[in-house]
DNA sequence: CGTTTCTTTGAATCCGGTCAAGGTCCGTGG
DNA sequence: CCACGGACCTTGACCGGATTCAAAGAAACG
């Protein structure tokens, strides 16, 4: 990631209390299930995963939840276009996180237009996702959605066997499904012999042709 | 809008066939129903609907359709972070529409700058509108959805009474149901006393913090 | 007007949700 | 090492909201 150069350009503090006036990033650790930021909190703050995992969610008042995505080594969150972050942010796996204040970056010449194109590209790319999430979300059967949910991962992982690194109810409320649906389809998705799993964690797709063919539009 | 002034400010021609190499913007009309670019186009060039409605939409291979969002006077679209448009765009009414060669911006100095920066808006307000469409199609019921829909458009057009751009199959697409959903929510919440529609296309919100309140998140 | 297209309504069906058990995986401590 | 507890996952039976299928009604258009 373009972002990576800057951090070790510039020797980043490892403090826990947050100090960023001046300084161009400050790498944070989280611990799982630990909130990096919170719906309604201002947003004058971007954040780079480093290592780990994470999940934007949105709830609604009666605890429905909505999981706007998840956010692995390298890719940038929290960016808005108003003064609020729009949705919460959690660490789902222990995680290094760096911190950027938002606002600094103009000050840092050339460099920092580096920095602010990454976050066009990151803000363009989000749209991108999101846009597809929309396509699975309103016209996709429970099915396809899991079968989709498991093929992007494993396509972001590229390795022979993908390891989950949320649970069922994140996959459902990601999906707009039930945890039990969720469970279903696996379960059917296994049967048919499209993906295997070993334990409930661990997968490795079987049948890709097959499994595309049932996600493709 | 800011690309408003540039529109007056440099002669734009009425002109069918696009010559926009070296001019900022081409002005052109849309018939109802005609299509502005198509799905996997190259996606060099942007949009900023000058009067009228559009929408974007994108197919299944089977002919579901999700449309992604709805542009009226002022928006822009078409703005893309890979090469090719991932939704086509055809107009909802007859339509004035700008038309910009993205890659001519950057000649224009600091107006072209002035540009760049409307796009990073319209772009993180175009992901900020599809976070909420998220938690709509993903978690909320089709009597929310259609009451949602109805506000938001309301709210768009701020009058007394909102005609709806498009039809039933549109307002469908959108919402992630059938028209025939539709149909029935709409009779449902004009049976609670919360709209009032005369036609099938104008409306009136009667009771509008009852609307608000089965919305809300 | 007559025709076509769009919208509404009704009845039957089905996919995914809800409710309720049971099973599996792990970490902890006896 | 095994027993226990708790969190998470799977499975089954039933239910219900949204879809599907079908037809009637309203609006748009030449």
């Amino acid at each position: 990631m373009s972002l990576q150069a800057l951090e070790y350009g510039r020797p980043t503090h490892e403090a826990a209390a947050m100090d960023t006036f001046g300084a161009i990033g400050v790498r944070m650790h989280f611990a799982a299930g630990e909130e990096i930021y919170a719906q309604e909190e201002p947003a004058d703050l971007i954040y780079q995963v480093i290592s780990g995992a994470v999940r934007t969610t949105r709830l609604m008042g009666d605890g429905r939840r909505q999981i706007g995505d998840f956010f692995y080594g390298g890719d940038l969150l929290g960016i808005e276009a108003g003064s609020e972050h729009r949705f919460s942010a959690e660490a789902l796996s222990d995680c290094e996180i760096l911190v950027l204040k938002r606002a600094a970056l103009r000050h840092y010449g050339e460099q920092g237009g580096q920095i602010e194109r990454a976050i066009w590209q990151a803000t363009a790319k989000a749209l991108e996702r999101t846009q597809e999430h929309l396509m699975l979300l309103g016209r996709k059967t429970a099915c396809e959605k899991v079968a989709s949910f498991l093929l992007d991962l494993a396509d972001r992982f590229k390795s022979e066997v993908t390891t989950l690194p949320m649970g069922r109810q994140d996959m459902a409320d990601y999906l707009g499904l039930t945890i039990e649906t969720v469970s279903r389809m696996l379960t059917q998705l296994q049967a048919n012999g499209l993906v295997e799993f070993s334990g409930c964690r661990r997968y490795r797709i079987t049948r890709r042709a097959a499994l595309a063919r049932m996600v493709e539009d």
